[in-house]
DNA sequence: CAAGTTTATGCAATCGTATTCAGTAAATTA
DNA sequence: TAATTTACTGAATACGATTGCATAAACTTG
């Protein structure tokens, strides 16, 4: 039937009424007469009408979608992707759709030019970063994106010059309730697995209640029992790997994720330590892996639905020419059977 | 500096050209002059300046966007998403990175009027279709997608409708893999969990191989052991729970997915049956949580990064006007710890 | 050297919607 | 009744790139 796709003119013109009315119709202007707007919209549901979203987005200036930024390693093929921010992704996607927003999604690198890709490409109107990393290169496009005026907010990061554009959870908080859980058990030789450094502020901050937990129950922090590391699982083995060959004794090991953990874990079973036996491991995020591992991980459980519908809105609210609202969750310590009690008599 | 955003005119001006010759330059069309193209590009550079992209989409009439369409169930709010089609997505997002393409994310119900919308609306130039579920809806709506001449691929589906359109995994392979190797473990009463029915194709071919199996071993299918089921980890439990109920006795489970195999075992336990020695389980997906999982899952793995690659490469190949090519690859049985030998003497 | 070809560029016409501005009929007010 | 407001509607235009067509210069070739 009929050449080329419908548009709002041929809608017009079945109508009777102006291509002009049809577009305020379709967008609920009150300036359209109630019927007149119904029969319009009848009329567009007959013909399988669809707003042609590359002329809306030209003429508007807006292309009513958030780009979902993942920084992790895309060099490697098989590079896996971390759990959490996979499921995160998956919620924040749905968040956006209940505001009628569309959710591109990339993976980046920190290095590359993407701080202004988005906005002057008119591809998205907001940004949502995820997972960025290191920190030291990521202050630097935080301050071009402030400077360029783009709409965005990121997970985890916090600091004055992000100007409140954060949803995170209270992760000195939750390093904290972890640390404390630990000792409560009796263990006194905790390591922290983590960052001990400013290039990350979320595993720095994780850093921070782990000290803080231990100042409080009057125990010497131990330089020999930190190690600097990122999130991922394999860094786990290596620092437990570190740890074993130091010949330090430790009781329980605080792993800032729970990949990390996951790392630790194995790796303390091929040295025959027994876990939670001779040492406990609690893990951070909760991701689904954790209540499936062997042992099940016990660990610092953030909401990532609750997350992500403030993530999105804090997006919006900085479209619709609002200021962006800090907001930190509070983190949940889930027990599981990766810590236990320490056995009497044992070093 | 100056008012309003960078234009392909504000280049052609610097570079005292046209604005056609800017578009071309920037298009690497071979109509340009080298050195001509080489100076646009630079003072494209030095201005920041990105394509609108509403603005090219409006005139070629494609958005150069991939849309990824994930069934789930969306009504409630923390309903989990499959792990298996998250890290699916994942590795689609890579793999048309790199053929430039962006990727829109969007969660959907069958029943929804998605089937027209995204070409229609020229959001995005070809659609995946990932976890369609209940099949019985899902074939009138490819009917309606090739009618309307959409650039579509479907994961894991095959059927004469799709036209080829289809990349998935051998299914009879793989079940027949997986029953085969309990049937060489000494296990002989195997249950099968997933579909018996046509509603699913997926599953449908899962028990298909699951079938031949045992035919080739000389046993006598048992309606009695089998249970129509989806995907979710709760119908495991269910079916285990209906099994145990019959009171018929069995040695081991096929389930068609690994979340069915985790909720059987979870309910085994409870009801104190022994993983592997009373009963040896094989799932189906190799989701992250396998591994990881107490015992861990012995299962049959798909290639999720290949499998992306070439639904990437389907999809590209019809927006570019060339048939789709059917794919199927090939499944390994991953063998863990959910399956061992029989003990001697044990009924 | 004339005629034909290639190469590189510009002009101008789209693509389909949102929105400003102006206009008209009806309703209200003075 | 005239004046003013209210409630809609339509004509015209702008958004910024892509692309068909025309053309001028440079280059071949017999």
């Amino acid at each position: 039937m009929g050449s080329g796709k419908t548009t709002s003119f041929d809608i017009a013109h079945r109508a009777g009424v102006s291509q002009a009315t049809v577009s305020r119709a379709l967008r609920d202007s009150p300036l359209v007469n109630t019927q007149t707007r119904e029969k319009i919209k009848k009329i567009a549901r007959e013909l399988n009408y669809h707003v042609d979203r590359a002329a809306a987005g030209l003429r508007s200036q807006h292309s009513h979608t958030l780009a979902i930024l993942l920084f992790e390693d895309p060099t490697s093929d098989d590079s896996q992707i971390n759990p959490f921010f996979l499921s995160m992704l998956g919620n924040i996607t749905r968040a956006a759709a209940r505001r009628n927003y569309d959710v591109l999604v990339s993976f980046q690198q920190l290095s590359d030019d993407w701080h202004l890709k988005y906005q002057l490409s008119n591809r998205a109107d907001g940004i949502i970063l995820l997972g960025y990393g290191d920190y030291s290169g990521f202050a630097d496009k935080v301050d071009k994106l402030i400077k360029a005026g783009t709409c965005f907010t990121v997970w985890g990061a916090t600091g004055p010059e992000l100007e409140d554009r954060t949803i995170g959870c209270d992760n000195v908080d939750g390093a904290f309730q972890a640390t404390s859980h630990l000792l409560r058990l009796g263990r006194r030789k905790i390591a922290f697995f983590g960052g001990t450094s400013d290039n990350c502020p979320e595993l720095k901050q994780r850093y921070d209640g782990y000290c803080k937990a231990l100042t409080e129950a009057g125990i010497n922090i131990d330089p020999g029992l930190q190690f600097d590391t990122d999130f991922q699982e394999t860094s786990g083995a290596w620092a437990t790997e570190e740890l074993l060959k130091s010949g330090k004794p430790f009781d329980a090991i605080f792993a800032a994720s729970d990949l990390l953990a996951i790392g630790a874990i194995k790796r303390l079973r091929t040295s025959g330590v027994r876990v939670p036996i001779d040492v406990s491991v609690v893990g951070f995020d909760d991701i689904p892996a954790a209540s499936y591992f062997n042992p099940s991980l016990t660990t610092v459980q953030q909401n990532t639905i609750t997350a992500s519908k403030h993530l999105v809105n804090q997006v919006i609210r900085q479209i619709k020419g609002k200021k962006p609202k800090l907001k930190l969750l509070e983190p949940i310590l889930m027990v599981r059977h990766s810590c236990g009690g320490k056995p009497r008599g044992n070093s």
